[in-house]
DNA sequence: TTTTCTGCAAATCCTTTGCATATCC
DNA sequence: GGATATGCAAAGGATTTGCAGAAAA
């Protein structure tokens, strides 16, 4: 007997956004589902392209607002452009990374396990692999007590 | 006897410009101390404020060209801010990723081993983790085809 | 009915570029 | 001396914001 888990994916939405005081809106359903069609991990802009086709009043800026309350509330996951702006590291050590949500702060960390990993085959059977990195998320010491998180 | 791998950082920094046929300007090396100086993973904007204070002459596009071009050569990594936009995934299942450098696709994949990380106690202690994340970074099937490396 | 959302337009922030001059090798 | 780097200013791209009208609960 399992539970069921998984709703489909409109349910979840209407779960998630009620259940954060969130309206279920038109666009907020169209813009979902046209990320869940999407296999390429879209930016706000190439969604809005191609919802142009089909939904030519939505506009660009209800894309993005929308996009960022669907990561707020855990209902899609932002895979890259997480911060504000580039930063760079200078130590040559191998080391990993946490980064605070709040503060934005970076902490560095040594890790033998994750220099141990190894490069799973379905990936290096095609594509040539030059960097791993593991990165933690999360609340820093100071945010942590700040907020009550 | 062991091998001296350890150059100063100038040197290194003399070093890998020489290799890239890139000149060693006193901009170089300033960025590059002030960085080296830095435990925050600053950005080009934060680095050029510090320097002002001693080097007012210097201007913020030389910080950004000289950032690129440490990371280019590997002298230093870029650690926040990879793409030029934002890029979100609709898939709930546990994956993990690969970000192309040229094309800057994205692909899925799956590792039980990724999925088994523990979280480092440095870090536990006194941070609290949301999310693990494994990214993989290189060339796809694609573009390490079509270009040569 | 009330609060939140949307669309529009303008603003903001980060990063890149073109060009003339200065500088490294 | 010749190629590359720098500084300046302007352009470009991505994202955010203020506001008034529209829509969800």
């Amino acid at each position: 007997m399992t539970v069921k888990r998984e709703l489909d994916p409109i349910a979840q939405l209407r779960h998630l956004c009620r259940q954060h005081g969130l309206r279920v809106t038109p666009q907020k359903i169209m813009i979902y589902q046209e990320l869940q069609k999407a296999l390429d991990h879209p930016s706000p802009e190439q969604l809005f392209q191609r919802l142009q086709r089909t939904h030519p009043e939505l506009s660009l800026d209800t894309v993005y607002r929308t996009l960022s309350a669907f990561a707020e509330i855990g209902l899609v996951d932002l895979v890259e452009g997480y911060g504000t702006a580039r930063r760079f590291d200078p130590r040559r050590e191998k080391h990993h990374h946490f980064h605070c949500r709040k503060c934005g702060a970076i902490l560095d960390f040594t890790s033998d396990q994750y220099d141990q990993l190894a490069i799973p085959a379905s990936i290096s059977r095609d594509c040539q692999v030059l960097n791993l990195r593991v990165t933690l998320e999360g609340y820093c010491k100071q945010c942590r007590s700040q907020t009550n998180i």
